[in-house]
RNA sequence: GGGCGCAUAGCUCAACUGGCAGAGCAAUGGACUCUUAAUCCAUAGGUUGAAGGUUCGAUUCCUUCUGCGCUCACCA
């Protein structure tokens, strides 16, 4: 089962970098510049900022002739800022000076203190920070010739004996030093960093480098793909990857506007995946019985902090198992992640504690759809009372965008006037502190799933809803492929009638349905909501690397 | 697309009711061999987002535009 986007998207509020932001391309590794000098940088530059990328380039090469290439290569650290948080840990500066041992480390220099003949380096390598002390009687006069030409933003390497300062802080104490890269442009400034939001996405290699927790932000993403895939690698699952350019005529597997491409050789038509659905059970017919792809999908929509164009999902598909099946495998997965990423099963989204211990609790859309409207289910799903219902309900409604929703509902199908009301009245009243299912859907929603047994008016699907988003959506599989064809012919008409999100008509998923596939259930989640959800982020943006941006200018 | 808000030095922000555009950080020069936003002295840095208007005088008031933020809608 795809995931499928829910709630409201708006235009993009658009984004451009701020006139002073500092992009653009570099400068070559030519002498220093004179002031208004021709040079690519020049016409975006302020003259103070066009003074310091001068006076930095002047620096690289009186590097240069001291013997030291500001751009080199072949130096490796051999130990890691963590290496040495581990070694000692809080030992006190004696039990150091009994084995101060002889560390090889490297990183950017975030801040310094100098003195003069002697200056404390705030180093960041990939594993954490460590302080290097460069004192011109340890380093010798070249290197320290070097060190006069340091500035904050460089990457240094230093190999010494560990110490630990007067004021308690782990330091490398250097005994050699040198220069690996000179940086020609200053970093964010060091109290406030990168307060622009859209420069922060816009020059994320500078966020990274100056906003605390963005680093770790990352790490929890990567984290959370990894334990993902090995919970299901752990279960026997096997990993594809399949197109993400589609036909016109693939159906993908979700409702949505494509972003439309062209092939040139083959003079033919594309669109971007909106869903990896379809492929994945057509595999599941080919034999594959547990199989999952983690990817990029793209959907041309609005952009807002719950919707980035393209995004990454997990579809996974298992064979012999129901969606109460996977309504366990969900509890399990997601109290999984929430312990082995935050450390913790309750784990607190923008100010409120959400508890991920199994079992969540579940809700009925049939049942409070229809209380909601003052109706039983069964009428509301016969239709018996319905349009005057949401009529009386839009009346009441003095939330104008609501009403009009359940007026556009008085118009629809049962199934479909349900799902509104559930929408309209039912959402906001999930509860907050822990991760719901809702069940019981109705089957116009539905083209792909499985009718239920019981009530062939409902499907088996269950949504699972944390903190007001929807984080996955899982179905019993349709492989009925005579039920199939008449789902695509009810989307064609659909389309037919203005609904320019109906499926196309996909023939051979069709065909491969009529070859046989197994009973299967399916399940779609969206790893940037998880993301959010898991690293407190309040916007989708903060757990894309680089989220897309309206173009400068 | 609608509503609200913001735009002043490279960065973060001041500037009272319309009266000489300022501070900290960053930068540059100098002092300083245990600092943690190091400290001290000095220097430099401005078309107040753009265009127009009111006024003796506009960063300040008005109009338009541009950009950004928040929010609502379209949109599953």
């Amino acid at each position: 089962m795809t995931w499928t986007r829910p709630g409201s998207t708006r235009s993009s509020p658009g984004t451009t970098c701020s006139r002073r932001s500092i992009t653009g391309s570099t400068a070559p590794p030519s002498d220093g510049l004179e002031p208004g000098e021709e040079d690519p940088m020049s016409e975006e530059l302020g003259a103070t900022e066009r003074e310091i990328v001068a006076q930095r380039l002047r620096k690289a090469e009186e590097l240069r002739q001291l013997g030291v290439n500001p751009y080199g290569n072949g130096h490796a650290p051999e130990h890691l800022a963590r290496d040495l948080h581990g070694r000692y840990g809080d030992a006190p500066p004696e039990t150091i000076a009994l084995d101060p041992g002889d560390w090889s480390v490297a990183g950017r220099v975030l801040a310094m203190r100098s003195f003069g003949k002697a200056a404390f380096l705030k180093v960041r390598d990939r594993s954490g920070e460590i302080q290097v002390w460069v004192k011109k009687d340890k380093v010798g006069e070249k290197a320290f010739e070097i060190f006069k030409r340091l500035d904050v933003g460089d990457v240094i390497a230093a190999r010494g004996p560990a110490t630990r300062t007067k004021t308690g802080e782990l330091t490398v104490e250097a005994a050699t030093f040198t220069i690996l890269t000179k940086a020609i442009r200053p970093l964010p400034e060091k109290w406030h960093g990168l307060a622009d939001v859209e420069q922060r996405y816009r020059q994320r290699y500078l966020d990274l480098v100056s906003t605390p927790g963005v680093r770790e932000t990352f790490e929890k993403r990567a984290r959370i793909v990894t334990t993902i895939r090995r919970f299901l690698d752990d279960r026997g699952y096997l990993e594809v990857e399949t197109p993400t350019l589609h036909k016109p005529e693939e159906a993908g597997g979700a409702t949505a506007r494509p972003f439309e491409t062209h092939h040139n050789a083959l003079s033919l038509d594309l669109k971007l995946r909106i869903a990896t659905e379809l492929h994945l059970k057509r595999l599941v017919v080919g034999g594959l019985e547990r199989v999952y792809e983690i990817g990029r999908i793209w959907r041309n929509e609005g952009i807002d902090r719950r919707h980035n164009p393209e995004f990454t999902s997990i579809e996974f598909y298992q064979a012999y198992a129901t969606h109460e099946d996977l309504m366990l495998l969900t509890e399990q997965l997601f109290h999984e992640l929430a312990v082995k990423v935050t450390g913790s099963a309750q784990v607190t989204f923008q100010g409120r504690v959400i508890d991920f211990t199994p079992p969540f609790p579940r809700h009925s859309m049939l049942e409070m759809g229809a209380r909601a409207l003052g109706l039983s289910p069964e009428d509301a799903l016969a239709g018996r009372g319905l349009s005057e219902a949401l009529s009386r309900a839009a009346t009441r409604e003095g939330n104008s965008e609501d009403a009009w929703k359940l007026e556009k509902a008085s118009r629809a199908s049962p199934g479909e006037a349900i799902a509104l009301a559930f929408e309209v009245f039912c959402e906001h009243e999930l509860p907050a502190d822990r991760p719901t299912f809702v069940v019981d859907f109705p089957i116009e929603t539905s083209p792909l799933s499985r009718r239920r047994d019981a009530d062939p008016r409902l499907v088996d699907r269950f949504e699972l809803f944390v903190a007001g988003m929807e984080l996955a959506n899982a179905f019993s599989e349709l492989n009925d492929p005579v039920d199939q064809r008449a789902r695509f012919e009810a989307q064609l008409a659909a389309r037919a009638a203005g609904d320019e999100e109906a499926m196309p008509f996909d023939e051979d998923f069709v065909r491969a349905l009529e070859h046989g596939m197994p009973p299967t259930a399916g399940e779609g989640i969206g790893i940037d909501r998880v993301a959010m959800l898991l690293t407190d982020a309040p916007s989708i943006r903060d757990v894309i690397l680089f989220p897309l941006l309206k173009p400068r200018e």
